[in-house]
DNA sequence: TAGCAATAGTTTAATATCTAATTATTAGAT
DNA sequence: ATCTAATAATTAGATATTAAACTATTGCTA
């Protein structure tokens, strides 16, 4: 974004390989997500909802780390969930600390209706890129996040 | 995420692209902002004095536009810059619908002072890659982000 | 010139998101 | 057996974020 700012090229590069990898991001997260707002999900119940479809029941430490949240965050998003009757809570037997989540009938309905569209929204999407430009793409994205010291 | 996902080949590699694409830039955007916690900035903050810091003065629907965010939220963002003495609003008096924002001296030193270490911080995580790798990178990013009906 | 459509900004109501502090529980160490 | 460190979840307090409704202003048009 910053047009007028005069670094060396490294810099300079740096700084525009980063804007334009925000914006698509953005853009693809944005576009594939607009189908959720005829059902009233946000982009973080959706994630927790496929999360639970694909992995089955998990406790919402779990759940937080597979969609890089907090579990403060967490907490608020199944609370909302929760209050749809989308996701049960059922604390754990063996170790009381953890609370399993598990998707109702309701929520395990829904996601499997939309997850298809979900998937045929990405596909479409990606289609900007052919499938040896993907791999490259998911390649570098790959090299790019896991050397990384968080 | 989504391990147990089966479906064709278009599909699964859709997903998976994209779940690595977000995750990159998730990783990136917190490791190369992590700095700002020493300011009490927030991303969205600094975001706002980058844009009037390399652009100049300009109005809240432009920096809206410029940081891929609504008005409303600018309002907000703006607000908690004011309170600080960061930025200040004046009222255009061509069109009184504007509202022109400026950085303050407070502010023009804050961002004079870190700007620096967020470049570095950016050319520091992106040596994960070579020159070669970084433009592809951008290019591929440019390409898909271009190619989407928003 | 009156009126309407478009635009900038704000407000409202809701959800998201974080850090830090807190509670409850567990596991390990002495 | 007790104490302590670690972990799961929640709460508190703050900021971010959006869509939709609203106000103020402007420009165009009939």
């Amino acid at each position: 974004m910053p047009i007028s700012f005069h670094g060396t090229k490294t810099e300079t590069e740096a700084l525009s390989t980063y804007v334009k990898l925000v914006r698509a991001t953005e853009t693809i997260t944005a576009v594939t997500h607009r189908h959720l707002a005829d059902e009233k999900l946000t982009v973080s119940q959706f994630g927790v909802l496929e999360s639970l479809y694909h992995l089955g029941p998990m406790c919402q430490a779990e759940v937080a780390r597979k969609n890089l949240k907090s579990t403060a965050n967490i907490t608020t998003v199944v609370d909302n969930l929760e209050k749809r009757g989308l996701v049960e809570r059922i604390r754990s037997d063996q170790d009381r600390r953890y609370i399993t989540l598990h998707l109702t009938d309701a929520g395990l309905n829904l996601i499997r209706e939309i997850f298809p569209d979900h998937v045929q929204g990405l596909v479409n999407a990606f289609r900007a890129l052919t499938s040896d430009e993907q791999q490259q793409l998911a390649s570098l994205c790959k090299k790019l996040g896991m050397n990384q010291q968080e």
